[in-house]
RNA sequence: GCCGGCGUAGCUCAGUGGUAGAGCAACGGUUUCGUAAACCGUAGGUCGGUGGUUCAAUCCCACUCGCCGGCUCCA
């Protein structure tokens, strides 16, 4: 006999070879939910292995992520055997779950059109309708090598060759049998709802000099229901798309005649970036920060200098010749702070020193990766460099820690994951030197309390960083900001200071960004938002609507009015209905909405109804200044003091 | 950069091997109106660009530019 428990329970006995599925439903494990496989002491299994020792079992359904992983994972090979069928030459090869459904890629003479993808899904869902079960083989990996050879499965040979175990597991439906480590649900008649979504190129591995491979996108669900509810989310992210919301709003354009990747910023987008320009400076006066200026091009010598020229080149345009010497377009703002810092002699006093500048950069990116304001060629990143001494570095990362979720926060976002990236491959600098930065960011990350995890060689080739990745009103999740250690350019640019010993130290270099760039956070507000900004970020905050036009000039007295307390007002003097002047401004999401008519005109009152419909009735002018004053965060109007 | 799709008026989109339409916007007029679309009229396009096939191309073909979905990359 053996032991077995589902957890916070007593362990039953069983007797040994028991199935998972027996001993859960002994046990009572398996509740309400669809449960289609198990944890067995923490590892995934398939719900009809048999248990030959004392063990814990958790139950596995759609609600998490295992079990989601696991119900995707059987679509993908649903769909492969689809495939097959419909397509006996295509050659398999991987087909992962990934966060919202499933893709495989196939090797395929030739892409499959929109036509091949209804095929597939109409024989995907008959495998579904006949309910094939799915069971675990096991073989040698040569059995299994010489069994994809004779299919002529050429990658699936690939894979296994490249696999340590000697042991082979695979998964068969029907007459399909995939190369697979499990688990997988008991049965394909388990998926639900299945929907193939798009198909697309991918390379074999990921890699560019690898064969393109047809990929097909899908997705699967427990019930048609949550299949529509990710749909119409599908729906909803289109909506919301900041390029669509962009021209929309007439916030900002792209154009063929300026260039790819170059945003052209429209008044009421400028109005937007204006304010957010405003309270980033702000903040980071108050925020003991200095403000600095940097050109757009520098010698190219400079970027010898900073290593850029080794490490960056793909990224940056070629230069340009000025008289005798080559010049450079900045691809970042680092040399130039430097620059700033190196202007003369430093003393342990004036440590940490720090500069601030929205500094424009130009990145040579890719035509074909490219996207609206989130990837672009010329960006305006919020940058500073700290220099500090090495006791200060860890304060000086848990304060830009601190720093960051306070102005992310103010933009309305609260969710925050943090990611510590290490070492890359390629890397300038010593192994201790990179030990040591990472530590400090280790340390700062923890007695600041943020949980994190680790995303191992993914730092930059000077040094290891600190990112943090925001979720927006949609669950979506983006990276703004980064927090960067680095010795190597302080070494490079031979910076220096004097110590209190009166010897000459080396400081150690901070970059970071906040909101990363200014086209991409704002692209992010734009999409986190629907367009609907919250009152102190709008463009127009309020719009003055008349009735009619006999009330034109009592309208432009009240904008005036507001117009001088720092309300940015517009008027719809035009000759139309109110009704149709409501819609619009409907459309065109301004906060609050002022209608005046005789009766406004006669009390010196106004109408004020919001954004969405509600009506606040009438009220005076200086009730609406504190109308919006009450929507502005206290942050923003410490700010506009600041600022002066 | 690679694979696939797309490019028609300011915007959203129809359409055809015989040199183009709708709605909204714009402009002119009528209306002077109370919380999501008043009415009438006018004007607007070398159908992304270049070349080719054809008696004839916006439509077919090639190249090119740009956009979209992916791959790869990234603030």
């Amino acid at each position: 006999m053996i032991n077995l428990s589902i957890p916070g329970q007593e362990p039953q006995a069983f007797p040994r070879g028991i199935s998972a599925k027996d001993a859960l439903t002994k046990l009572g494990g398996l509740g309400s939910a669809d449960v289609f496989a198990v944890k067995v002491n923490g590892v995934e299994k398939d719900l009809m292995v048999s248990l030959n020792e004392d063990g814990t079992l958790e139950p596995l359904s759609f609600d998490s992520s295992e079990g989601k992983e696991i119900y995707r994972h059987t679509s993908t090979h649903i769909m492969a055997q689809a495939v097959k069928e419909c397509f006996p030459t295509a050659q398999m090869t991987i087909g992962p779950a990934i966060e919202e459904g499933f893709f495989y890629d196939f090797a395929f003479e030739r892409p499959f059109t929109p036509e091949d993808l209804e095929k597939i899904e109409q024989r995907a869902k008959a495998i579904i309708e006949s309910n094939l079960p799915v069971t675990r083989l096991e073989m040698s990996k040569t059995e299994a090598i010489a069994y994809y050879q004779a299919r002529g499965e050429l990658y699936k040979v690939e894979i296994l060759e490249g696999l340590p175990d000697e042991q082979i597991s695979l998964y068969q439906q029907g007459e399909f049998v995939d190369l697979c480590r499990g688990p997988h649900v008991p049965s394909t008649g388990q998926i639900k709802a299945f929907k193939l979504l798009s198909s697309a190129g991918a390379y074999w591995r990921g890699d560019e000099r690898n064969p393109m491979l047809q990929r097909i996108y899908g997705t699967s669900f427990p019930s048609e229901e949550a299949l529509q509810k990710h749909l119409d989310n599908l729906e909803e992210i289109k909506k919301r798309d900041h390029r669509k919301l962009g021209k929309e709003l007439d916030l900002f354009s792209i154009q063929d005649e300026t260039g790819p990747g170059l945003i052209l910023w429209h008044p009421k987008g400028a109005q937007i970036r204006l304010i957010m320009e405003n309270f980033w400076r702000a903040q980071h006066l108050a925020h003991h920060y200095e403000m600095v200026y940097s050109p757009h091009v520098a010698r190219l010598d400079l970027w010898k200098t900073s290593g850029h020229l080794d490490f960056y080149r793909e990224n940056m345009y070629a230069s340009m010749p000025v008289e005798s010497s080559e010049y450079q377009l900045k691809p970042m703002n680092c040399p130039f702070h430097i620059m700033v810092y190196k202007s003369h002699l430093r003393s342990y006093r004036d440590l940490p020193v720090r500069y601030g500048e929205l500094g424009t950069v130009y990145r040579y990116e890719r035509s074909g990766v490219l996207h609206g304001l989130m990837r672009v060629r010329g960006f305006t990143q919020d940058d500073a460099h700290i220099f500090c001494s090495p006791n200060q570095l860890a304060e000086e990362v848990r304060n830009v820690l601190k720093f960051t979720t306070f102005m992310l926060g103010t933009f309305g976002f609260t969710e925050f994951k943090m990611y510590l990236s290490t070492r890359p491959e390629k890397a300038v600098g010593s192994l201790e030197q990179w030990d040591q930065a990472t530590q400090a960011l280790e340390a700062a990350l923890k007695e600041g309390g943020y949980a994190y995890e680790e995303d191992p060689g993914e730092g930059v080739f000077y040094g290891p960083k600190i990112d943090v990745k925001i979720q927006d009103a949609l669950g979506r999740s983006w990276q703004c900001s980064t927090v960067q250690v680095d010795f190597n350019n302080p070494q490079r640019f031979a910076l220096s200071y004097i110590g209190e010993d009166g010897k000459t130290h080396q400081p150690i270099m901070i970059h970071r960004a906040l909101l990363g760039s200014i086209e991409r956070f704002f692209g992010i507000l734009l999409e986190h938002y629907g367009g609907a900004f919250p009152t102190w970020l709008a463009p127009v905050q309020v719009v003055i609507l008349p009735i009619s036009q006999k009330h034109e000039d009592y309208a432009k007295k009240v904008g005036e009015n507001l117009r001088v307390k720092g309300c940015r007002v517009d008027l719809d003097l035009r000759n139309e209905k109110v009704g149709l002047k409501i819609r619009e401004s409907e459309k065109a999401k301004v906060p609050l909405m002022v209608v005046v008519g005789d009766r406004e005109a006669e009390t010196e009152t106004v109408s004020v109804r919001k954004r969405n419909g509600k009506n606040l009735g009438t009220m005076s002018m200086t009730d609406i200044l504190q109308l919006i004053r009450d929507e502005t965060p206290e942050a923003v109007k410490q700010g506009s003091f600041l600022l002066g």
